[in-house]
Parts: C-alpha cells; structure tokens; sequence
DNA sequence: CCATTTTACGGGTACGTGCCCGTAAAATAA
DNA sequence: TTATTTTACGGGCACGTACCCGTAAAATGG
C-alpha cells in the first residue's frame, strides 16, 4: 500500500515551513514568476517534487474568480425538426456548462444553417467580435472551417472540431468517430445478416453530398469491406439531395422496381425513419435497415422493427467532452489529445432503451 | 435567452446585503440552524428563492477540508488472471479517487476472493471496523450481501451495489447491467447471424453456477428470445465448474461429438477467449461465438476473428460512477438514482479500437 | 562613501463558504 | 426590581491559492 495519497495533503503552506521561507516565494516558484534566488528556487523545486506537490483545484478556482470569467463559443448547426441529430451535442455542451460554471466560465452559442453556407460565415465574424477564449465547432463546410482554424491558431485561442473532421488537414483537436471505419462496421453487420447474393442499397441523402465527408467517407469505408472480404453482393449508390418524405419515397420506388433484390438498405446519415416509412408504405418488408443515430423518430422505428440497427457515436458526450477539452486545457493548462475517437455504437431495439448518448 | 446565469453568480454577500443582515444570519438560514427569528428567516428565504442562489461547490468543500476527511470503503474480487475482468471497475474506482481526493475524500479497498464466501464476510468484518461513510460492493454471494445491506441500512451509511443485481430484494442503489436483457439482446444478434436451424450451445463455465444469477438470468434472457420470436433452434446447456482450459476443451469435444449441428456457441460470462481457443484447437470452423467483456484475452480474440461478439457493459465506468454516486450523496446530499442500468455493448473486431470499458 | 536601483523576500488581502465565539436585547425567573 | 437565561444576531477566523504592495539587503553607480 503506497503512502502516496498522505503526501499529496500538502499545500503551499508545508512547502513553506520546510524550505525556511514565506507563501509568497513558493508561489513565485510555482508560477515561475521572477524574484527568486537560484538557490531558494532549487530547494523549493526539491521539495515539491519530494512531496509531490499537486494544486488544490478547488482553492485554485477560488481564488481565480477574481480575475475575471472565461469565455467559450460553441459553432453549431441549428437542429430542425428534420436535423433533429444536433440536439444531443447541444445538451452535451449545456451539461457541461452546468457543471464548470461555478468555475467562472461563460459560454456563448451560434448557430448557422446546414444549407448555406454564407450563414456560416456570418457567424464566425460574429464569434471573432467577441473574442472568445475558446471556441468549439463542427466543420461541416471545409473552406470556411479552415480559415476559422487558421486565425484561431494565430490568435493562439484552443478550438475543438466535433462531430465530423476535416481529412488532411492539421488542426489541434478533434472529438468525434472514425467516419471511415463508422462505415466499415456497418457493412460487417450488413455482412453477418444478409443472406445469400442480395443487393445493397447505399442511400445518401442529404442536401449537400459533394463535398460532405461525413457521407462520403462512410461509403468508402463500407465499400471497401465488401472488397476486403470479397463479398460479391451488388452494391448500390442512391444519391439524392431532396430530403423530403415524398421525394425518397418515389425514387425509393423506382430504384426498387430497377433492382429487385435489394435485401439491405444502409442509410449514411440520421435521415432512416424516412426510407423506414418510405419500405413500410412501399410494402417491402424483410428488407435489413441500418443507418445512423440516435434520433427520437429513429428510435421510434427501431422499436416498432421497422429499423434494425443504429450505429451512434454519442453526439451528446461528443459536446460535453468538447467543452470539457476546452476548460482543461484554458484554466488547468491540460495539454488536449489531438484526436479523441469516439467509440462506434451499436443499437437494436433491445438495447437502446439503456443507451446514453 | 435567460438571464439566469447572471443572477447564479450571487452568494451569501449579496443575500446578505439585501437583507440587511450579517452573513453568519443568511448562513443559518441555509443550514436549517436555530437562531434566526421567523420574520428574517422570510426575508432571507425569498431572497434565496429570487436570486436562484447555488452555493459554489468549490468554496464549500474548500471550506468543509477542515472537518475531516470523508471514508469510502469497497469490496470487491481481487482479479487474478483467470478472472481478470474485475480490473476494470477498480480503474474506474481509481479514476474517480484522484478526481475526487481533492475534495477530501479518501477510499480504502477491500478484496476478497470469488470462491470463498468465508473471505467476503471475513472482509466484512474489516469492514465494520473501518467505519466507513460510505460503502461500495458487488452481491456475489446473495446472502452475506444481504446481511451487509441490512446493517449499513442501520447505521445509515449509503451503500451501492455493482455488477451484478439481487433481485427482489429491496436496496438503494444499484449500478450495473440489465442482465436478464442483456442475454435476450445477444440471442437477437444470433438470431440476426444463424443461418437455419442450427442448433446452439449456451456455456455456463463458472466455479458456482446455482447461486449465480449474473449467469441464470442471462440464460433465462437469451432463451426467452427464442420462445418470444418462434425460432426452433435446438439450445443446448452446457454447465462446467471446471474452469481449466484443458477440462472446457474435453468436454467440448464430447459435445460436439454428440451434437454435430451446432452452428452458435454463447458464453455466459467472460471466459469466452478460453472458448474461442478450445474451438479452434479442435478445427472447430464457422462457429458463431460471443460472449461478454472485454478483457485482453477476450479482445485479443475477436482481433483475430476467433471471437464474433463481444457484450459488455461498462465495468470501468460502473466503478466510476459508483464512487461518483457515494461522493455526491455524501458532499452534496444528492439523492442517489435506485437503479442506473448501464448501457449493453457490442462489440465486433472493427469497433473494439474505440470502445472504453 | 553615499545615492540609487535592483534583487529577494515577507505581509496581507481576496475568493465564497462553514462554523465558532461573543454579545446586546429581549424574555423569564427570583 | 434585579439576576439569569434565552433569543437573535454580528464579528472573525479558517480552508488553499493568487497576487499586489512594501521593504530590508545587496548590487550598482557616481
């Protein structure tokens, strides 16, 4: 049994008492402030790693308060009703604020529009003018996220990605899934289930494909498993970037009186309960449904059976944990992990009752 | 947008100050302490009621170091190497000591071992000795467990219960899986990957199996899949208490020899990778096997596909969040949640990278 | 050798809360 | 009425850290 919890009781005051000298020049030491002798540093230094000295958080805060709070900015979409995903990475980051709050932290929300990207913009020059000291973000559209990173880098103030990365680039922080590998995992389950030579329908559908990584990568990934385990079922891509219920439901139509064997549909985005309505309407039943996150009208159709699985990489932790990031790093100076993946989610209708998102 | 969060900044000063009274008044008033006529105690409380006022954390536990430290005790399996599954909730236990030592909290461990009830309650008595503030252990063996809830229920120590429940017996908290649920959603992932009607083998391979419940009820679960969805496959029990490689992999062959058509084994609890190895050494191919947690063996398996699936159910974060529990119950006086049902995982050889136990 | 600057350090206060102690005023007892 | 208890409140210190201010002693300047 180590004596090691007994040691780490100590505080700046026995510091004191055993180096011969006052408060005040421990904690120059310690904040590596001028004013110390050489000697006096060194034997100070000495006896606070013998006792292995560790701040007081609480006293530390505390005492910080006075000096004034600490401004965060969080970037995110706006969640409507048919983007319902970002909710959770919101209630992921009002969690957090509740908690670091006490802390003098002060956090200020923006949101901007999926579909326009001038939206985007127009909020970052709003973030700028408040001059955050730290900032939060998904990068959903790449040009725009990459200036913000680069003048966040050049005003030295941390920033966190969530959600979705930006592949190549280098940036200080991302908290998020392995999009690639999210994809790859889904076609492992398709792979276990599918029963024979039957086709899979890839469905993106969203109203910008081109240059959205979050869909594309995830195709990548659950094509290339097909390749790597030479599986032979046909795999077929189903763009569209109208949304809208009746939309998916008549190409949906077409699609499958073009191919009659479709036995799997994997939708790349949140948007399943659509195409789960859409088979149900079309009376295509015994067809595997799989696709992602845990949205109230995905887990509605995943309990009635309509969906079979929904692969979910906590968007709400996702936030949380960002902010998190942010706090650690600005008020205890704790170096972040450049990357933070989150782990990759499977859920049935048998399990998601006890699924934290 | 609320303004709430300008007003939480206020303390006892500014309650004072409004009320025209000192702070020691506005600080008996928090504490319910005599003192105070009942026209003050109004004021005050209005106050308090208009302004929101939340103490702040730090402060108050900064303050509340002088008093002493609060003792937490836990008891649970050492962890050899055969059951090395119980590592994990120590971590999390660990984790969650440094987190909350600051706030002068201190933990003390107690082990004993899984095959002998005389060594739990022989730590019991410890125990009951170190007077605790606060209790943490798993209901391995039902009646000592029982008799240990009943007198912490008198002395009024908080007490939480993880890993494994006892069912029908009334507790305060307990912090675990759903097991019964837990062996039902791994028969739907059989029934999802069986093709036909293969039969399949449900292994029990535990030192006590009759008393276990973490083990009937997650049989129970997984058969009573079967029975809800109609499907015929023949399941077969396979109860050991001999836990040795070489006794699991004798009587496997045995069954095998006698069942020729088992397409599925389910192992009950984590001694999958012993499993996986018995299968593969006697040229046992395009077997389904899954079983629970995620221990290295176990991980190093599914790695190399000798393992399909893997359940788990977070023992790290159940040891966390079980000191968490203890310490907020016992700082704050947050009333303790009866039951947390941990989430139930999958886990496959292509999402294991990112999962944390 | 004295005047001025620099170095090296101690004293003291603040952060928000908990709690002990002291004490006027009011209530009760003799 | 006076002595004693009770009520209702204020003052002040402590928790561990951060930081401002003041000041002897040492170093530098002329």
């Amino acid at each position: 049994m180590t004596k090691s919890t007994d040691k780490s009781l100590a505080g700046v005051k026995e510091i004191a008492k055993r180096a011969n000298v006052s408060l005040a020049t421990v904690d120059r030491v310690i904040h590596n402030r001028t004013g110390v002798s050489a000697k006096t540093r060194e034997k100070i230094l000495a006896i606070i790693d013998e006792l292995d000295y560790q701040p007081n958080v609480l006293a530390r805060r505390l005492a910080l308060t006075a000096r004034g709070t600490i401004r965060l900015a969080t970037l995110l979409p706006n969640s409507s009703e048919e983007t319902e995903f970002w909710r959770a990475p919101m209630d992921g980051i009002l969690r957090a604020e509740l908690e670091i709050k006490q802390y003098g932290i002060h956090v200020e929300h923006y949101f901007f529009d999926q579909n326009d990207r001038q939206s985007f913009a127009k909020q970052v020059t709003k973030i700028k003018k408040y001059k955050p000291d730290g900032l939060l973000f998904t990068p959903i559209f790449p040009e725009e996220s990459k200036q913000l990173i680069t003048s966040s880098e050049a005003q030295n103030i941390p920033y966190v990605l969530i959600n979705s990365d930006l592949p190549g680039f280098e940036k200080s922080c991302y908290i998020g899934p392995d999009i690639f590998n999210s994809g790859y995992l889904s076609a492992q389950l398709v792979g276990y289930c599918v029963k024979g030579k039957k086709a899979v329908l890839i469905a993106n559908i969203a109203r910008e494909i081109d240059n959205n990584y979050a869909i594309l990568d995830k195709e990548q990934g659950f094509r290339t498993y097909f390749r790597d385990h030479n599986l032979h079922n046909p795999l077929i891509s189903f763009n569209t970037t109208e949304t809208d219920y009746q939309s998916v439901r008549s190409k949906l139509n077409k699609l499958f009186k073009q191919h009659t064997d479709i036995g799997v549909v994997f939708v790349t985005n949140s948007r399943v309960s659509i195409v789960a309505k859409c088979l149900e309407s079309l009376g295509k039943k015994n067809i595997l449904l799989l696709g992602h996150d845990f949205t109230n009208e995905n887990v509605s159709c995943l309990e009635k059976g309509m969906i079979d699985f929904l692969i979910c990489e906590k968007p709400e932790e996702q936030g949380y944990r960002g902010i998190i990031t942010l706090f650690q790093n600005l008020v205890f100076s704790k170096e972040t992990e450049k990357t933070y993946l989150m782990p990759i989610d499977i859920i049935t209708r048998h399990n998601y009752r006890y699924y934290r998102n």
